[in-house]
RNA sequence: GCCGGUGUGAUGGAAUUGGUAGACGUGCUUGACUCAAAAUCAAGUGCCGCAAGGCGUGCCGGUUCGAGUCCGGCCACCGGCACCA
């Protein structure tokens, strides 16, 4: 009989609906191991086949773990909330709840359909009241530990979304997720403290296993650098703070700037003898894009203010104060003292402006020509008084704690991360539990309110004046104040997507609890998540939010790990056939149900293990696919029916079969998939000249299991194995056991290859020379030749160093 | 500019961390089966050469008995950040 892959899928999907042996177990004895991959957008085009590689990947990993013994918790959900099924509700006339279900109801049938061993029982959908109203919880704690306020602000704002963005959601200057572009706009908003989480967020990282490049950018995004504020006075009497990474320098800022919306401008306004300028420089600063403003970043431009000046606090002199908007507004203080010898765009705006260059670090190229800005130790300091003669590096901690004991600086540590922006102006999200009133401000919900459910409204249409759809929803606006009973209204903007997704791991965790987001003892049983894949897109977005939420429920007593996640890893993305990214318009797109329908789930899921490095991206190829549709016929062909004879390894094979479980155990671990399929490959082939015992047969089957474990399961239970394969016990390896007899050895002649010899594993050098030497194509080597040096590596290599005999 | 990553046959990719480069898969060639094709099975397949042999892991150099792997210097491509003081 041909192996009916279609048949086979569709019985054990039957099995595993009917017993669910994926359910995980909340305070069970066994060790706990909690696999998670990222939720998935319930899109209405369905699944990707991107999707199958980390979901795959992770299924591996939690079905080896569950055969060695472990209670395994691997949870999937749904992150619904989100602009396309908006946007789709909108342009079909339906409501997003309703496009949701339908999707929720196709991915879960792809899902079901490649066979994962997720529990299915801790389904979660970030958009059911049941759920956010926990979202919702966590947003009030937030505010009432003073880490969510409202300000106005200019923010970034989508042209095409009609909707405000988080800087996180801005890549180059255009919307994340449509590529429109983004422009500044004032606006009132909610906004999270994640700053006042910045210097764990980073020192933290030192504490998890995440793969490097994570890190890296997390650190990077965070972007944390040391200095000092210093407080320059103003003619005026006025003080202007500013941040600088060097202090030392201090004795060379011979001009100062301020970004254009620096709020001393409008004070000084009236003084300045050419307001009109600077205000039309402010209209146009603010007028620019963020793409405009980087675009222009070769050009310095600014307005000097005459009027007005600075005090250099180190030594009293006079110098000009600008405003450009190569300064900005928020980052630092939003003014600097400019340092033109040591910092190259200080030097190249001095340059335009023509403002004084004095060298205060020597060791670089004339300064008139260009900025020296090296902070090792290769400068010396000039021209600087007390910090004259030090090194650039012994010359900070002196200048800041003279800056110290005088009161007019100190150090600093600065960060490029900026506040979460929180309010989206959309319907499809978590309304925003706050109500404002007149009297009292904004006044929370009170907990016992939640869930806040989303009222039905007309129109999800975004409007063009910035307003979220339910403003029009006066109903359910207008309320009353939870505090003074007078009349109130409510917060009309809904949550950004990233808020479902940034707890939702906890309530796989206890995913029914009407009390809690989730029981003290499911979270203090299951965590921290022990290992997390995930896309790179990620990492400075949902991976951080995340992180930060946790750490703040941590502080509040609610999580008992400061980390949500023990181990981070990422994969690669599966490319169109050419090698180019899959999409519609290049007519590239793989769609799962295809394959799983000509080649079967289990094909599907071996290849897109096979296709190359996990971490690297990879190009779908259809021949590819048949390969390892070949590797599962032949397997077929081998158990299809009994082998008799007893469960234990043959003479043959067992070297091979015990090498194949070490290996693929540990490529498994080490998430090298596509070589643990080469060594299952490879043992197939050698099943093909050795004809398999039953033993032999059964540990590949375990092997094949989590890998393939449909057909794994239909061939153990034809071979009569007891229970299933997919929960017998991970086969164990016997190192004595994989050792051969004989070992095949490199000869090398003055390091280079000129034969082989097979010689007994372990045997002694002289043994092993003795071997080496009367091998034809060695033997003629030596003639007429002295033997000055051998080198034999046991059982690898024997280097032979020749010269001509004397 | 700063940070991270990658570079190996026709092709996707392996290589126990300094020890026979190219595992495994695809493709290709040949053979068996077949009226034929597909499927399957078997053999071969880095390059040059009839052979002996020589050359081969982006490039140049170094260390070493021995380098894809280590060191120094480049080049190319991909990703992140970027007027962040």
């Amino acid at each position: 009989m041909k192996y009916d892959f279609a048949e086979i899928e569709k019985k054990w999907k039957a099995v595993w609906e009917r017993e669910r042996p994926f359910r995980a177990e909340t305070g069970s004895d066994k060790p706990k191991f909690y696999g998670l991959i990222e939720f998935p957008y319930p899109s209405g085009q369905g699944l990707h086949v991107g999707h199958p590689r980390p979901f795959t990947a992770m299924d591996i990993v939690t079905r080896k773990k569950r055969m060695e013994g472990y209670n395994v918790l691997f949870p999937i959900g749904f992150d619904a909330f989100g602009l396309p099924t908006e946007n789709y509700a909108i342009k079909n006339h339906v409501h997003p709840a309703q496009v949701t279900k339908q999707n929720i109801a196709n991915f879960t049938r792809q899902l079901k359909m490649l066979g994962y061993g997720f529990d299915w029982d801790r389904v979660v959908d970030t958009t059911d009241p049941e759920y956010y109203k926990w979202t919702q919880w966590i947003f009030l704690q937030l505010y009432k530990h003073g880490l969510a306020y409202k300000t106005t602000m200019p923010v970034n704002w989508c042209t095409s979304c009609k909707c405000v963005l988080a800087n996180e959601e801005v890549v180059e200057g255009v919307c994340e997720r449509c590529g429109a572009p983004v422009i500044r706009k004032e606006k009132s908003q909610w906004m999270l403290k994640i700053t006042e989480y910045a210097q764990r967020l980073i020192d933290d990282l030192d504490d998890v296993d995440f793969i490097e490049r994570v890190k890296t950018q997390q650190r990077n995004w965070i972007g944390r650098s040391t200095g000092a504020e210093v407080t320059f006075k103003a003619t005026t009497g006025d003080e202007i703070v500013v941040f600088t990474t060097r202090p030392d320098t201090l004795f060379g800022a011979t001009y100062m700037v301020l970004s254009p919306e620096h709020s001393l401008i409008k004070k000084w306004m009236p003084l300045l003898e050419n307001a009109e300028e600077v205000q039309a420089y402010q209209r146009v600063a603010a007028s620019k894009s963020d793409m405009e403003r980087t675009e222009l970043n070769k050009e310095k431009t600014g307005v000097k203010l005459s009027g007005v000046r600075g005090i250099n606090p180190v030594n009293g002199r006079e110098i000009p104060i600008f405003i450009s908007d190569y300064v900005l507004a928020t980052y630092g203080t939003g003014a600097i003292m400019a340092v033109p010898a040591h910092d190259d765009r200080d030097w190249e705006f001095a340059k335009k402006f023509g403002c004084e260059i004095i060298e205060v670090v020597s060791g670089g190229e004339d300064v008139q020509k260009a900025a020296f800005t090296a902070k090792d130790e290769t400068g010396i300091m000039v021209n600087s008084d007390f910090l004259n003669g030090l090194t650039v590096k012994d010359a900070i901690p002196v200048i800041t704690k003279w800056l110290e004991e005088k009161g007019i600086g100190k150090a600093k540590v600065n960060f490029k991360l900026r506040d979460w922006v929180f309010s989206r102006q959309r319907y499809w999200g978590e309304p925003i539990p706050m109500v404002w009133c007149d009297k009292c401000g904004w006044v929370p919900l009170p907990e016992s309110e939640l869930p806040l459910k989303l009222p039905e409204v007309d129109s999800y249409e975004p409007t063009d004046d910035g307003e979220s759809p339910l403003s029009k929803m006066t109903d359910w606006v207008n309320t009353t104040c939870p505090h003074c009973g007078g009349p109130a209204r409510r917060e009309t903007d809904t949550m950004p997507q990233w808020a479902g997704s940034s707890w939702y791991f906890l309530r796989y965790m206890d995913p029914h609890n009407p009390d809690a987001l989730a029981s003290k003892e499911a979270l203090e049983y299951w965590s921290p998540v022990d290992w997390y894949n995930g896309g790179m897109e990620h990492t400075t977005l949902h991976l951080l939010y995340s992180r930060f939420w946790h750490k703040f429920l941590y502080d509040i007593g609610v999580v008992p790990t400061k980390e949500p996640y023990a181990k981070r890893t990422s994969h690669g993305m599966i490319l169109g056939e050419g090698g180019e990214k899959m999409s519609k318009s290049r007519g590239n797109v793989v769609n799962p149900d295809d394959v799983v329908k000509n080649y079967g789930a289990d094909t599907l899921r071996l290849y897109i293990m096979f296709i190359g490095d996990f971490e690297q991206a990879a190009a779908w190829s259809d021949n590819a696919v048949k390969g390892c549709k070949r590797f599962l016929d032949r397997i077929w062909n081998l158990a299809e029916t009994r082998i008799g004879g007893p469960d234990t390894c043959s003479q043959a094979n067992e070297a091979a079969v015990q090498r194949t479980i070490k290996k693929v155990g540990e490529d498994i671990e080490a998430m090298k998939f596509n070589t643990a399929i080469a060594a299952m490959m490879g043992l197939v082939n050698a099943f093909y000249e050795n004809a398999p015992s039953r033993g032999d047969m059964k540990a590949l089957l375990q092997l094949l299991s989590p890998f393939a474990p449909h057909i794994a399961e239909e061939l153990w239970e034809r071979q009569g194995f007891a229970g299933y394969a997919s929960t017998s016990a991970w086969p164990k390896y016997d190192e004595s056991k994989m050792a051969e007899s004989e070992k095949e050895i490199a000869v090398q002649v003055n390091g280079k290859l000129r034969a082989t010899a097979t010689v007994p594993v372990d045997a002694d050098d002289e043994t092993v020379l003795e071997i080496v030497k009367s091998q034809e194509k060695i033997a003629k080597a030596l003639e007429g030749m002295e033997i000055v040096r051998t080198i034999v590596i046991k059982n690898k290599l024997v280097n032979l160093i020749l010269r001509p005999a004397k």
